[in-house]
DNA sequence: ACAAAAGTGTTGTCTGTACACCCATGC
DNA sequence: GCATGGGTGTACAGACAACACTTTTGT
């Protein structure tokens, strides 16, 4: 967002005296887009003597998963920002395009051992959207049959007698994800992919 | 260190004005160690509101893997410095303790991908060695065929001629990391445990 | 000769991967 | 009836886990 002189930048803002540097994150986030409950986790701190050209700042930078679905209407209208594919990432002002590499990292290890993936997705989402979520977190093509046989194994999807019929004519059904079975599974480590 | 009232703490510093986070975690771990060259990695961020009683303090946490060979002279002296073994790791002040957990959580984490363990162990190390360092981290047993087998199929441990005696009647030979062969490896991403 | 740690192989099980066809439906 | 995307099964290979005995050598 801000397109200061032509040059993009992530959202951002400065942690006040009396919240921790989570709250100051989730009410930045809340504020720019009017989302709230969402997940987030801290990335890295970022701390070139030089990074910012206005002055000594330190950025602690979080990332955020947003629901596909949620992000319409809200963010756009009001702080000219955009949500920009990863494939298409203009430039970024100072550090922040390794922030969003880093982020990007991060975020395929952690979908490899933690759900956190559907919380990018629907509430109720099809197998072939949680595939395409997978692929475009890899930038690479998986295999339906062998990813569909796994995501079922792992036995914390529900499946459900909707079908999602809009991208398609025969419809793909619709699963929720179950958070007790994985809260009961989740000890024992289990892999995603 | 700094067994202020009776409890233990990290070491740590400020950031200056004229040096970045890394720069700065250097700094502080040479001041108070002597050490160089030394592999740290950020691993956080502390920000809550009220963590430090003496004010608002964010802490930017480093951890660094510190060859066991090397500390015994420099570190305990000058400092009332101590290292700790972390089944035996006391009360420590303010979130430290969280600190020290998050630290080891991401070793396990870190040290199953990436061959960071070896900063840990002298130039030569035996086998022997390296199996309980990686039982010290995970904080279980491995089988000890498997895990030579495992970590000689990698290809990157050069086994020398020389053998050490001390800790067996037998010898067990040492081993060096070869890092030409680790790093024509790494782009395929090789897995350590 | 014995104690103490180093070293070494095999087998069964599981997991991952490659691969191609039929199904249901709207038009 | 055909085009589109959804759904399913099998076979092979590689990785992992379990497991016990022999070797070396200092005392």
């Amino acid at each position: 967002m801000d397109p200061g002189l032509g040059v993009w930048s992530l959202m951002g803002g400065f942690v006040k005296i009396d919240e921790s540097l989570d709250e100051a994150a989730v009410r930045i986030l809340h504020s720019l887009t009017g989302l709230d409950n969402i997940y987030m986790e801290q990335l890295h701190s970022y701390g070139a003597v030089h990074r910012d050209i206005g002055g000594r700042v330190i950025s602690v930078a979080y990332f955020a998963l947003i629901n596909i679905e949620d992000y319409e209407e809200q963010v756009l209208d009001e702080h000219d920002a955009r949500w920009v594919p990863l494939n298409e990432l203009p430039d970024l002002i100072f550090d922040h395009k390794q922030m969003v590499q880093d982020a990007h990292q991060r975020l395929r290890q952690k979908v490899a051992n933690h759900p956190i993936g559907f919380a990018l997705l629907p509430e109720k989402f099809t197998l072939p959207q949680l595939l395409s979520l997978y692929e475009a977190i890899y930038d690479a093509p998986i295999d339906k049959r062998n990813f569909s046989r796994k995501m079922l194994s792992l036995g914390i999807l529900k499946k459900l007698a909707e079908k999602e019929k809009s991208s398609s004519r025969k419809g793909a059904f619709f699963y929720v994800f179950d958070q007790e079975k994985y809260e009961k599974l989740s000890n024992e480590g289990l892999s995603f992919i």
